[in-house]
RNA sequence: GCCUCGAUAGCUCAGCCUGGUAGAGCGAAAGUUUCGUAAACUUUAGGUCGUGGGUCCAAAUCCCACUCGAGGCUCCA
């Protein structure tokens, strides 16, 4: 960072033009000030937090030895040939007008062409210039960040972390990952690649973009931000009902559901102390003087309403729980993938309070059994996903039994990252990674084991003694995101469709269970009286009473993925039972009423239910995809 | 964010290299047809060629910038 530092009599600015497209949002008008230092500043790559303070409290020093309490931030880009990103940039000019607060401060507009004019006292102190860097220099293990400029102290810790990669095997053997012998674990030596050796090779986009286009689930949002989906009729259904059925299992273990805001205060103590822990990827909000931010995870509203718990240790293990809709990253323009990667996107997420270690323990146990479950449940079968496991080295050494009884319960090998020492705020973390057929791996479920935040966030609990105590934190999320739910289930389908097999979801989450075609108009009233009968039992059923010949609406309700397709003719009208087509095998077969409608149950038991998201008929729908 | 590629009717795409009045299939609308388990027939409508600028007598076509998307890099609290 290189900063002029002028003390002035007086000075005026006026923003003419933006220069760059971050510009800051301003309304340009000419400003004057008085009695005046003006800091021109530079902010260069490499520049942090550390950095920034370590300059403003040189800036105040000098200050005080001139006797001014004004000053303004002039970001002046001229002075160096190294600049850091804008956005960078302009964070870290913001911290410094806020570590500045108590004297009288602003800042000219960052990103804006501007004229000046500077009247320059004639002490000798008035003028000076300085050049702040870091003492230490950049660690060379080829993963420094220098060209990107960091917003925080934790991504360029974040980037020094050493990782040791091994294979844990379910018989307790550790093997490196360089030794491991991956013929029967395919799937696991792309996420090992993937996580370890950071390689990737694909050509082709993403089969499940086609798909939730073409089974008009969602789609992308030109008109929003990217990675802003909009979700149709039927994606908003499948999307509701995955939420409630994790939800309702949430509960069943024993969450408290919550809801807290979406947005927080960027200067809240706690939140500030935990973005200098984090790179600063959120959605910034500026209204009315308060600098706000999207939230990226439920944790900050649940700590802070547990802040205000009074807890004692008999109510532990405590567990919050919410599905946030949404949380907000912005993640890097060309890391968004349709479903896969978003940047805002639905979440369950819960948090155990536990007093200690092996009460945390105890509870992670049920919370692994809670995600497989969960996946399961959903469709997303063991053999679809590879366990990945990260600790510190320490950790390890402690726990080593139930690391082993983790993976046991796994019952295939997983990957494992060991640190030297912890630098994240956990000491334990698994998650759960579906590999997609193109080869790429995403985290679905994961759960850790957080000893930072409770006393960041200063959530005290009680013990028998009546002595306070910061808990253990363990943060859960038992799905993953709702939308890579969804995102991994298309690509099961997309897989199953390639290798010759008829793609479909799981009956309980398609829009449409039972599809009802009259042969001819004239027995429109008996299949509105049979589609009554069926949504009466909880079914969605719905009418093609389309001017089609029955082999084409046949046809569309084969490419609509329904699963029972039920004719009605002469033949239907005059008997007891129903002829129903099943699309798995594309046999008729003969059922009564009940048969039929219980054998839907089987197939939907202990999951929610919602109606039917679309018009009964389908002369009635507008087309939303073809 | 960086590099590479792409954007033409509601959808999928041809036309672009080599500049000269915008094409197909599906879908939609109207009509005919009333059908037995994966695509009936006829007719009609529908396009600022992603947006803005440039070159040229003339731009979907060549050039530049931007937006959105895809792949890679980087990243994923």
């Amino acid at each position: 960072m290189r900063i002029l530092q002028l003390h002035c009599d007086s000075i005026e600015y006026n923003p003419t033009k933006k220069e760059i497209k971050s510009a800051e949002e301003i309304t340009p008008e000419p400003k004057r000030l008085e009695e005046v230092v003006v800091v021109f500043v530079a902010i260069e790559n490499g520049d942090d937090s550390e950095i920034a303070q370590k300059a403003i409290s040189e800036i105040k020093t000098s200050m005080g030895k001139v006797g001014c309490k004004k000053l303004l931030l002039y970001p002046y880009a001229h002075l160096s040939s190294n600049l850091a990103a804008p956005s960078t940039a302009l964070s870290l000019l913001k911290e410094m007008e806020s570590l500045a607060s108590d004297l009288e401060v602003s800042h000219a507009p960052f990103g804006w062409t501007k004229s000046y004019n500077v009247k320059v006292k004639g002490h000798p102190l008035a003028e000076s210039s300085k050049v702040f860097s870091k003492d230490v220099a950049p660690h060379d293990h080829g993963h420094t960040h220098d060209d990107e400029g960091q917003a925080s102290e934790a991504l360029k810790s974040e980037s020094k972390i050493k990782s040791f990669w091994y294979i844990l095997s379910p018989d307790g053997t550790m093997t490196e990952v360089d030794k491991f012998n991956f013929a029967k674990h395919e799937k696991l030596e792309i996420l090992a690649k993937y996580e370890a050796a950071k390689k990737r090779a694909v050509d082709e986009p993403p089969p499940h973009v086609k798909l939730m286009k073409k089974m008009a689930i969602a789609d992308y949002e030109p008109a929003s931000d990217s990675g802003n989906m909009r979700f149709y009729p039927n994606g908003r259904l499948i999307k509701s009902l995955l939420e409630r059925f994790v939800t309702d299992q949430v509960k069943e273990y024993g969450g408290l559901e919550v809801e807290t805001p979406i947005m927080y205060d960027s200067h809240h103590p706690s939140m500030e102390s935990y973005f200098n822990r984090f790179p600063a990827r959120q959605y910034n909000i500026n209204t009315e003087g308060k600098q706000l931010f999207l939230r990226f995870a439920a944790c900050f509203g649940q700590f802070l309403m547990a802040n205000d718990f009074q807890i004692s240790y008999k109510n532990m293990p405590m567990k919050l729980y919410e599905l946030t809709r949404y949380s907000f990253r912005r993640e890097q323009s060309g890391e968004l993938v349709g479903l896969r990667r978003l940047r805002a996107f639905t979440m369950p997420d819960c948090h155990a309070f536990c007093t200690d270690i092996p009460q945390a323990i105890e509870e992670f146990r049920k919370r692994f059994d809670l995600s497989r479950n969960v996946l399961k449940e959903v469709g997303i079968d063991d053999s679809d996903y590879e366990m990945a496991i990260r600790f510190t080295e320490e950790f390890y050494n402690e726990n080593k039994a139930y690391i082993e009884e983790l993976v046991r319960k796994m019952g295939k090998p997983v990957l494992v990252e060991m640190w030297k020492e912890r630098f994240f705020y956990f000491v334990l973390k698994w998650e759960f990674n579906y590999v997609d057929n193109l080869g790429k791996a995403s985290a679905l479920s994961t759960d850790q084991i957080d000893v930072e935040n409770g006393a960041r966030y200063g959530i005290r609990y009680f013990d028998e003694s009546n002595t306070p105590h910061h808990p253990i934190i363990l943060h859960n999320s038992p799905s993953g995101a709702i939308e890579r739910v969804i995102y991994a289930l298309l690509e099961k389908a997309a897989l199953d469709q390639k290798e010759g097999r008829k793609a479909q979801l799981p009956l309980w989450l398609a829009p449409t269970q039972v599809r009802i075609i009259p042969l001819k108009e004239e027995f429109a009233k008996h299949c509105e009286e049979l589609a009554d009968k069926l949504s009466a039992s909880d079914i969605r059923v719905d009418i093609d009473d389309r001017n089609e010949t029955l082999g084409k609406r046949i046809r569309e309700s084969e490419t609509e993925w329904i699963q029972y397709t039920l004719v009605i003719g002469e033949k239907e009208i005059g008997k007891a039972n129903l002829s129903i087509r099943d699309r798995k095998t594309g046999d008729v077969i003969e059922l009564s009423f009940d048969e039929f409608v219980s054998k839907i149950k089987e197939q939907t038991k202990d999951k929610p239910f919602t109606k039917l998201n679309l018009s009964r008929y389908l002369s009635k729908r507008p087309q939303i995809m073809v």
